[in-house]
DNA sequence: ATCTCTCATGTAATTTTATAACATCTCACG
DNA sequence: CGTGAGATGTTATAAAATTACATGAGAGAT
């Protein structure tokens, strides 16, 4: 179980080999890697934040990537259905999966203030879900786990104003 | 961990039961259990499903109850906050809590194909999503979990396809 | 070389989901 | 009675997502 989103790291060769490995892993599958669902998937790798579709077509307007939604919807479609980005539902907005390739069951945790967001993986078949799933005799394809708090800093932060 | 919603049950007194539970709790709290809000959970109880908050207005609306969003909105906030429902992220929709008055953290799974949906309780700080959490530092406020996949008749009917 | 099929893109219009803003009402409490 | 909090009515608008259809670009067959 490891996290990424709340300590600080190497942001800049964190994006470069984040795209090289996207990059690479397209061409494996024979996936077209193309100009906008690349700017789109660096977009979201400048922040460990999750950014709307909007946001995501303002940007692309401002470069003159495309100006319509469905550019950005089709790009983030591209990026979710591979693996390479991910949805967070509670927040109708989209992030950069820190962990692509790897097979996936996300689970994400939103700081209410400050608004990053981290991810961790899990094995949906163990815990409390997989049991529940036995239990009730459903079979699960698929899991939408997150999880809403305060992240460290703005824990921190909070306590002082107490 | 127990649920509710993909075995067949008694569903008029399952209805009757919940409004009433829901009745008395409002009054020990000094909430208002007021017509609409309680025929929107009306509404919600008659099905295991999860309806969005149009398909309710258009039946309030049918009674006359009230036409415009808002008034849906309004009373899904004040089922949903005070846990007589909740709210579905994957599908953008609302269902009757099968355990209203309990301290909640409700996991869903959502069949795919019958698009019902079974509740099923958790201890958010226990299991994977409890270990991330302690891992990151991150303090869960809130969590959401939704399993999609196939429910225990929509398996049995896949099944025989094949 | 060109046909053609698939996948990607461009664009307009629309649908679906949700909220803002403000007027009005009701009813318990002083 | 006032008056103030909470509930409702209504208009308008914002935000999120999709449909539908036209166009383009490249791989592989003929």
């Amino acid at each position: 179980m490891e996290s990424i989103g709340f300590e600080a790291h190497d942001h800049t060769s964190c994006i470069v080999s984040c795209i090289d490995a996207v990059d690479s892993q397209c061409k494996a599958q024979g996936l077209q890697f193309t100009p906008v669902r690349k700017r789109v998937l660096e977009i979201l790798l400048q922040e460990h934040r999750a950014l709307g579709a909007y946001e995501i077509l303002d940007r692309l307007r401002e470069e003159g990537l495309g100006s319509q939604p469905p550019v950005a919807y089709r790009a983030l479609d591209f990026l979710v259905t591979n693996g390479f980005a991910h949805k967070i539902e509670r927040l109708n907005a989209f992030i950069a999966c820190t962990h692509p390739g790897e097979d996936h069951a996300p689970v994400f945790m939103i700081c209410r203030l400050c608004k990053s967001v981290a991810e961790a993986q899990t094995i949906p078949t163990k815990g409390q879900l997989g049991q529940a799933a036995r239990d009730a005799g459903f079979q699960i394809e698929r899991t939408v786990v997150e999880a809403e708090g305060l992240c460290p800093k703005c824990q921190k932060a909070a306590d002082k104003c107490i």
